[in-house]
DNA sequence: CTCAAATATGAGACTACTCTCATTTATGAG
DNA sequence: CTCATAAATGAGAGTAGTCTCATATTTGAG
């Protein structure tokens, strides 16, 4: 029995509560062991340490506890990026920063990528709530003239897919920071940004914060 | 019992190849609709009118077939694609043209882009073989001074990423003509064309031959 | 047309899971 | 510590598929 994000927040909590953690924790990491689709709910309760009935005295099914998992890790991300986020005006290096940021936290917890992607796919939700923060910053560039795009839904797609595939990239062969550079020199131009203020927005958002 | 392209190329041909093609033809679409995981070997016998036993005197399991068949619609996407592109020298206008008629094939044999789609994730081979035509584009815009790109892998994964995302939204939305042009302005801004350029090589390479 | 070979058939054995529930075990309030 | 309640357990019924094989059917060469 592994340990994980929903078990620490879950500590000082009832025995209903713990339980309820270490099974998250163990769909997270069964997802990003085996994929979406070959995850079993026999897979996660072995891994949570547990007897298969017990997963049915918290969750209905695979795609109940799935959504649970990626919305609980998609708030935390959320939580993390914000932090870092407050304060930064430009446009284009809000973009870059949290890019470069939210790809740094996956690598940290890889397990939490596989999770985050699939569900980015299959729930209409998660996609939605991503998206709301990229097409603000999005739409503040167009606004203090950094970008030349229109903000479409289409898009969002693009510069998401850009992200995602520098995520799996990176989960395939380990992190590697000039991947992450390199995709956000990608997006800026997808933006419309010159090169030279591209360049400049990178090194200014990619800068770690002490 | 649908028709299809294997079906038509076995039309001549023994009961034995005739039975294969339906069985391909049938994977297809079974593919198409309930997606890779969903598919299963009896859906796609159902759906070729044979019997389920039939299956295994053609494949062994599933990935078998699934393989065979999106080498198939790739030969065939790859020979299309060939002919249109023959004699197109500016990387820009080849880049544009095979964007954007890869595109059009698929929304003409909507079909053919999940399978497509699946094996490019699923299959090593059939990823590296389409990536060939790329990178020798690409590479040609570059030594043409076209392109402002160092032609790296995850360049390639890039572009590719943002093809597969063009063809997901119009499978889902229908077929527009304005995204696919989109997305090769944001190909053509992703590999370092300034953006007056990037405009007339659409211009020219989307045009469709009489 | 005939018949041996090739092919298709589908019932059912097998496998792998999901989900239920009567029972056992653990919890924590008093 | 006691005990009512909450939670966990795991055997097994149910379900959904894969794959096999003895049998029936079709094919096409002669």
């Amino acid at each position: 029995m592994r340990h994980g994000h929903f078990q620490d927040h879950a500590a000082g909590q009832g025995k209903r509560e713990r339980t309820r953690a270490a099974l998250l924790d163990a769909a997270v990491h069964v997802v990003a062991e085996k994929g979406l689709e070959a995850a079993k709910i026999s897979d996660i309760t072995t891994a949570a340490g547990l007897a298969n009935g017990t997963f049915y005295n918290h969750f209905t099914d695979k795609d109940q506890i799935l959504r649970e998992a990626a919305y609980g890790l998609g708030l935390e991300v959320a939580r993390q990026l914000d932090a870092e986020m407050a304060g930064i005006e430009d446009a284009a290096r809000r973009v870059v920063t949290a890019t470069s940021r939210f790809i740094a936290i996956l690598m940290i917890e890889p397990d939490w990528a596989a999770v985050l992607l699939g569900s980015a796919d299959h729930l209409p939700g998660m996609r939605e709530e991503m998206f709301r923060y990229l097409r603000g910053d999005l739409e503040r560039g167009v606004a203090q003239g950094r970008f030349n795009v229109e903000v479409t839904s289409f898009l969002l797609d693009q510069v998401a897919s850009l992200i995602a595939v520098a995520i799996r990239v990176q989960l395939q062969a380990g992190a590697d920071p000039a991947v992450t550079q390199q995709v956000c020199e990608s997006i800026l131009r997808l933006l419309g940004m010159p090169p030279a203020k591209a360049r400049k927005a990178i090194e200014s958002g990619m800068r770690v914060p002490s």
